[in-house]
RNA sequence: GCGGGGGUGCCCGAGCCAGGUCAAAGGGGUCGGGCUUAGGACCCGAUGGCGUAGGCCUGCGUGGGUUCAAAUCCCACCCCCCGCACCA
């Protein structure tokens, strides 16, 4: 930090790299799962580094939208369910809740908390870039994002349903409700049906599956609820009370003209404005009052709900006739033919589930929502609901009438039926729709029930426009997704994206220039703002203001469009100042890595991709966005509700940054969930004091002695083997492997490399080993890794080093320790065995001179070549008696090396001579404390000396590389 | 429903894309041993079955297939998790 390394200026003479991760959004202290995010894209940043590249690597903070707006109304309130929180879980001292009553203080309060606690965790950040979402030079940039959306013709205008609280007069989202729920807003059909007499009076009966309307027997009212007519548009309709208090959210025009006594209107007649059939009103106690307009269409044939009701009435006789009906009438219509049900589905179903009566709710809810995706997927709409239609039309009359339904409708599946039934009727004029929170009643933090309002004016940005789309397809096609699984639903979600809602009445951010009142939403404000970190600190270090930064400001600075001179002119900034500014935006971009968490796939990293297209030349598109998944603490998924939440700075306090750092990254490989442990930060912090203890015992470079054996050569191939290992998964992002292998296999490394020497001292060898290895740990745990790197004596910052590269490998030392390793596990298994104590061990090794054969083997196998072309290929250049001679070896042979590793099979045919008895004779100490029988002990002899000492039967099967092994 | 991810040994979890050191890494747990006054920490060994010679049998959701060879490739099925918006 006081080298100010992380300060990243342009350098032409270096490639550049630029890393941003989503910025976070200060309601509350970073924890785990942000720490993922950041630390991945800070690894990545430092490795960067380290491999020649002039990083730059910013960070921002994002105030815009409206949680932090209700927060902080909850903590003026005193609302000691948060107060609990943030004390308790956040870490908030008690006497600074009162301060946080204001969103802005709250806001600044977590991001001061946040940014130090990256810069505790040693987040490699050029903080001179750092900005938040509500600075004025900021809002500059984002009128300028939206202007040139606008112009491009991008930006749509319309009207839009959202949840609304009636007595705040505010739209409400989740974060708004009791209990954090989002209010789910559907769309009803509206289905007018006349009142035979009286003035004209419309029943609209509300349905999710206008498709249906053909079958209508009658009309259901709860008897029980108090009914108005109210006037909509002109049109007097007969809906609840309650419908009609949440109609005025949705119309312009509703006016409630009277109340009117339900009980007056059973009996009477509608017109099906479908088939112009007059069906009667009846009570159906099971209606919902408080569902859309309180009226419901009856469709016994496949509303388990209305075939229930259908037979509740006409078990009381002296109902239907008090109300005139002929039980005839109320008879299913058949409409929708399923495989696996009869002509009456609904009867099915209701009979299947045990339904008792129209108030059997829970069973006629399952039974309803079985059927209704039953027929939804598979229903296909019968022929003969043609002849319902308007049966008693002249038929010259009727041909009109009755094409729409022949051609769009009958013989259609449901799904094509339901939405050509609402046009239809909708084109007649006899349909309208409504909307209501599915999920009701949910309610707004003051306790009033959500409503749906339909907003007018709303801006979209318009991501259903084609063009659009393709070039977004285009980006996502030539950028780098990491991982790689993650392009198919990129790929998905820029197909199903349309118009959204970009702006909202409420919440800070940046008001859409051209509408009063309207704050840019803050998912549509995040989408280009790495832009911004590339000259925010030469504006602020200029001093230019924020009207300063008009239009021709930007088009110049990203799109080098217009002219500096008369900017300049307009705005009062020297022309050099702005080519300077334009020269850095260029220098950096186009943003080389963008990091996020999985959530923001579908929504921000899709818009990211999209926005950049629409504004930016190709050559200024993002090239690569890197996902990573969630972190869970001791197997469960962090919550507030679980008050489980481990504010980052907590974590760093208890365990220190780096293990913070190592253990997250250690737990999980990128889009896998990681699983923060108490246990594996402690095992975490054991390896890397494991670490100091070896780096002491090669820290003083002039007593250390040169170890010249074949575990000192080991130990440096094994330096190169581990550098090019952990390099290529440093390249692949695979941070948890890379993790494991410098904290766990490398330390296994070195305790190997004792083992074979038979002492725990340090060499010239083992401190290249470990040179390297402080170097490769750097990334990922920055802070012991530069204490470590001054321990052993260099005066330089570790990150300012250079990568390692793998010099060459000594393939003999590596062969030779798996060699013998392979032996020592035989002979191990060999004891296990015959179950007694081994005094004495003889090993015979093939003759040096077949080694070519295990070359030819492993080169065999490395081809995909079968045995048997392995076989004609080395007997066909061997004399007849050679042959003979070998021939018997070669299938154990080919199989033994078949199951070799790839990487030694690699190293073997790199070597042209190897001699297994001297191999076993440099580590004979080893080999015996391995298994502990006396070095004079092991005899080792070439299998032209056995003869005669071990049976003839072993004699014959040595190979090379299989010794024949004889314990007694 | 649509889209995505996944089912591995007592548990967690790698491996699968590029089939062959895979009876399957690494943890954890359990059992035995060492250390210790004891416990903890730590270290060693065992942890599918069989076996007096480095081996064999059974095994990676279920059922088929391809291959000399399948946890890995192909097909079908079953089950689990996540997203589906105007909200950060």
């Amino acid at each position: 930090m006081k080298e100010r390394v992380y300060e990243a200026n342009p350098d032409p003479s270096k490639p550049k790299f630029f890393i941003t991760a989503a910025f976070p959004y200060p309601n509350s202290p970073l924890h785990l799962g942000h720490a993922r995010t950041y630390t991945i894209a800070d690894v990545y940043a430092r490795y960067m580094r380290m491999k020649g590249y002039n990083v730059l690597f910013p960070m921002g903070f994002h105030y815009t939208g409206t949680p932090i707006l209700t927060m902080a109304e909850q903590l003026k309130a005193k609302d000691p369910e948060l107060v609990s929180l943030f004390v308790e879980v956040y870490d908030v001292p008690p006497e600074d809740i009162e301060k946080l009553g204001d969103p802005l203080a709250l806001a600044r309060y977590f991001h001061k908390d946040a940014k130090q606690a990256m810069i505790e965790m040693g987040y490699s950040i050029d903080w001179r870039r750092e900005f938040t979402t509500v600075d004025e030079e900021f809002k500059k940039f984002i009128v300028w994002q939206f202007t040139k959306l606008k112009e491009k013709g991008l930006l749509t205008r319309g009207t839009h349903p959202v949840g609304w609280c009636p007595k705040h007069n505010m739209p409400v989202g989740m974060h708004d409700t009791k209990g954090d729920v989002e209010p789910e807003i559907g769309e009803f059909t509206l289905i007018l049906f006349k009142l035979e007499d009286g003035d004209e009076i419309y029943l609209p009966a509300a349905t999710l599956r206008p498709e249906t309307v053909f079958g209508v027997t009658n009309i259901w009212l709860n008897p029980h609820a108090q009914y108005v007519i109210v006037e909509v548009d002109g049109r007097k309709w007969l809906v609840t009370e309650k419908a009609a208090f949440k109609l005025r959210f949705q119309r312009k025009n509703v006016r409630v003209v009277e109340k009117v006594d339900v009980s007056k209107l059973f009996g009477k007649r509608v017109v099906n404005p479908a088939t112009n059939k007059r069906v009667p009103i009846l009570p159906g106690t099971f209606v919902d009052p408080d569902t859309a307009t309180g009226v419901v269409m009856s469709v016994p044939a496949h509303a388990p709900y209305d075939y229930a009701a259908v037979r509740d009435i006409l078990s009381q006789p002296e109902m239907l006739k008090k109300y005139g009906v002929d039980p005839r009438e109320l008879e299913p219509i058949p409409l929708i033919k399923v495989k696996g049900y009869s002509d009456v589905p609904a009867r099915d179903v209701v009979e299947k589930f045990g339904v008792e009566s129209q108030l059997d709710k829970e069973k006629l809810d399952e039974a309803t929502k079985k059927l209704y995706s039953d027929e939804y997927h598979h229903g296909i709409m019968r022929e003969d609901i043609v002849s319902l239609v308007y049966p008693d039309l002249p038929p010259e009359y009727r041909r009109y009438v009755v094409a729409p339904v022949k051609v769009w409708i009958a013989g259609k599946s449901v799904a094509e039926a339901r939405e050509a039934t609402a046009k239809w009727l909708e084109a007649l004029g006899y349909a309208d729709k409504m909307y209501e929170v599915m999920n009701r009643p949910v309610y707004c933090r003051c306790g009033t029930e959500v409503v749906v309002k339909v907003l007018e004016d709303q801006w979209f940005i318009d991501y259903g426009n084609p063009a659009w789309k393709a070039k977004a397809k285009e980006l996502l096609s030539k950028m780098n997704i990491v991982p790689e699984e993650l392009r198919k639903e990129f790929m998905y979600t820029i197909d199903w994206l349309h118009e959204r809602a970009a702006a909202r009445t409420r919440g800070l951010g940046t008001e859409l220039p051209w509408a009063r009142g309207w704050i840019i939403e803050s998912l549509s404000d995040s989408t280009i703002y790495m832009i911004f970190y590339t000259v925010n600190y030469k504006i602020r270090r200029y001093g230019l203001k924020p009207e300063q930064l008009g239009i021709e400001f930007w088009d110049y600075v990203v799109l080098g469009k217009g002219n500096p001179k008369d900017i300049e002119k307009k705005y009062g900034i020297p022309r050099k100042v702005l080519e300077d500014i334009r020269s850095e935006f260029e220098y950096w971009y186009p943003l080389d890595s963008r990091h996020s968490g999985r959530d923001l796939v579908p929504n921000h990293l899709t818009f990211f991709i999209f926005n950049h297209v629409a504004l930016l030349p190709r050559e200024k598109w993002p090239r690569q966005i890197v996902v990573n998944g969630f972190v869970m603490l001791e197997g469960k998924k962090m919550s507030k509700s679980l008050r489980n939440i481990i504010p980052l700075r907590r974590a760093i306090r208890v365990y220190g940054p780096d293990t913070v750092r190592a253990a997250i990254l250690a737990s999980a490989e990128l889009l896998q969930d990681a699983n923060f442990t108490h246990e594996l930060a402690l095992s975490v912090m054991d390896r890397l004091s494991n670490i100091v203890k070896i780096v002491e015992l090669v820290a003083d470079k002039e007593q250390l002695e040169d170890d010249s054996s074949i575990a000192g050569r080991w130990i440096v191939s094994m330096a190169c083997t581990r550098i090019r290992e952990v390099t290529n998964y440093m390249e692949e992002f695979k941070y948890r492997a890379a993790t494991i292998t410098l904290l766990y296999e490398m330390a296994k490394d070195v305790e190997k490399y004792f083992e074979l020497r038979g002492a725990v001292k340090g060499s010239k060898q083992l401190r290249f080993f470990v040179e390297n290895w402080v170097k490769m740990l750097a990334p990922i745990v920055p802070h012991i890794a530069e204490e470590l790197w001054h321990r052993l004596g260099n005066k330089t910052l570790v990150v300012t080093e250079e990568w390692p590269k793998p010099v060459q490998r000594d393939a003999v030392a590596e062969l030779t320790v798996a060699y013998v390793d392979k032996l020592i596990e035989d002979i191990k298994e060999i004891i296990k065995v015959v179950k007694k104590k081994p005094e004495k061990v003889i090993v015979a090794v093939d003759e040096p001179t077949n080694w070519q054969l295990a070359v030819k083997a492993v080169q065999a196998t490395l081809n995909r070549l079968s045995f048997k072309e392995f076989m004609n290929e080395v007997l066909r250049e061997l004399s007849r008696d050679e042959r003979r001679r070998v021939a018997p070896k070669l299938k154990k042979l080919f199989d033994y090396v078949m199951g070799l590793h790839e990487d030694l099979k690699k190293l073997i045919t790199t070597i042209n001579e190897f001699d297994e008895k001297q191999a076993i004779e440099q580590l004979k100490d080893y080999i015996a404390r391995s298994i502990g029988v006396d070095k004079n002990n092991i005899i080792v002899l070439r299998a032209s000396e056995a003869k005669g000492v071990i049976p003839s039967q072993k004699l014959a099967s040595i190979v090379p590389l299989r010794p024949a092994i004889v314990v007694s």
